[in-house]
DNA sequence: AAGTTCATATGATGTCTATCATATTATTCT
DNA sequence: AGAATAATATGATAGACATCATATGAACTT
């Protein structure tokens, strides 16, 4: 091998990685392969020798934003008991930091209105992720007592994920913050979480 | 004048529809001039005598878009009660036929994450959309007496296109079914109806 | 030190796009 | 009927794009 080892593979993690940012700020369709490629530092053409095709890279660095997004939240969460870890993830998602960080937050956010259009290759690997998250929030409802907690998940899932969504689209800052913060509230009390079970359990 | 005297009012008003349907199913950036044009069964140079440009046509179409799906929701619930207009609504959007039909159904499903990537004026118009939406649904949470309606409002659209979105995701249908019921159910809880209160209105 | 070979760069291709200048057609008025 | 003119079509332009063929260059091997 020429080039030290790993070249190859560093050069394909470092374009997944700039690309997992600018995906979530432009999108699938307004990414381009030359910004890309430019934007790790590279030209357009050496792009075919790590994908196959757009669509493939597309897929490949929406897995990728999957995995930074799943290990940020677990970052955030770590070593919390269930129920605290539910309310501080709820805090962490529904919140304007959130709302106001398109590039670096959740895809599920800030694609998902893409989705129905793009390659299947990508679809799969949007669900993918959306599962990965699903089983997360599925344990720690269960571990925090909640019923139901495998029906009831992909639905605060989705109300979570609706709410980011729709104060992104609310230019009045004190009605977006207001979305969030009704959403925060109505999410908890689906889940039983109350100030009061959180700061028992807080010994 | 020359052509009949609204004619070329006539053509707008074809394109806008005819792009209506396409906007929600393509997204603003996969939807090209030319196609749409096409589709109106008209020839794409003769676009730019209808709108100044694609961004301010874009807008344009989504101000279409908005008003026939608030006539759709509208006449869905015609003269019903409050409270069961709002029952109503929430069965007709949060359902596996809205689900199924991007083309034909809420913009907020179809266009939420292209937001913060359009232009100024296509952003105004959603926003303004929104508004009109929730002052829909605000008077009608009022009018059934639901507490604190003008904050709870925009967090309940949230949840419901929310749901939807993700329920795009998920292509077990089973599945998807699912999130869409425990998504209503829990939406309907929040607001305060039951079956019980439904039923003894009924008169 | 020179050759080998893989990673990247250069440059080209063809397709698609929005936009615009100009030509053509359709209709109404005289 | 035919001139006048508004609505649409034709065709061109320039830029962006994905993709690919080929050239360059870096570093390990012997």
């Amino acid at each position: 091998m020429r080039y030290a080892e790993n070249h190859k593979d560093e050069t394909r993690k470092t374009i997944l990685k700039v690309a997992a940012r600018e995906l979530r700020e432009k999108g699938p369709d307004r990414l381009g392969v030359a910004e890309v490629m430019a934007a790790a530092g590279l030209t357009h053409g050496g792009f075919y020798a790590h994908f196959k095709s757009k669509d493939a890279f597309l897929a490949e660095a929406l897995r990728t934003v999957f995995a930074q997004s799943r290990a940020k939240f677990a970052k955030a969460v770590e070593g919390m008991p269930a129920e605290h870890a539910l309310a501080t993830f709820i805090d962490f998602y529904v919140s304007p930091s959130h709302r106001d960080n398109p590039g670096r937050g959740c895809p599920i956010v800030a694609l998902n209105s893409d989705l129905p259009r793009q390659s299947k290759a990508f679809r799969e690997a949007f669900e993918a992720g959306v599962n990965g998250l699903t089983g997360v929030i599925t344990k720690w409802m269960e571990d925090a007592g909640v019923e139901n907690a495998c029906n009831l998940a992909p639905s605060i899932i989705s109300a979570m994920s609706g709410a980011v969504s729709l104060s992104r689209a609310i230019s009045d800052r004190t009605l977006s913050d207001n979305l969030l913060e009704t959403s925060r509230d109505g999410i908890k009390a689906r889940l039983g979480i109350t100030d009061a079970i959180l700061s028992k359990r807080k010994h």
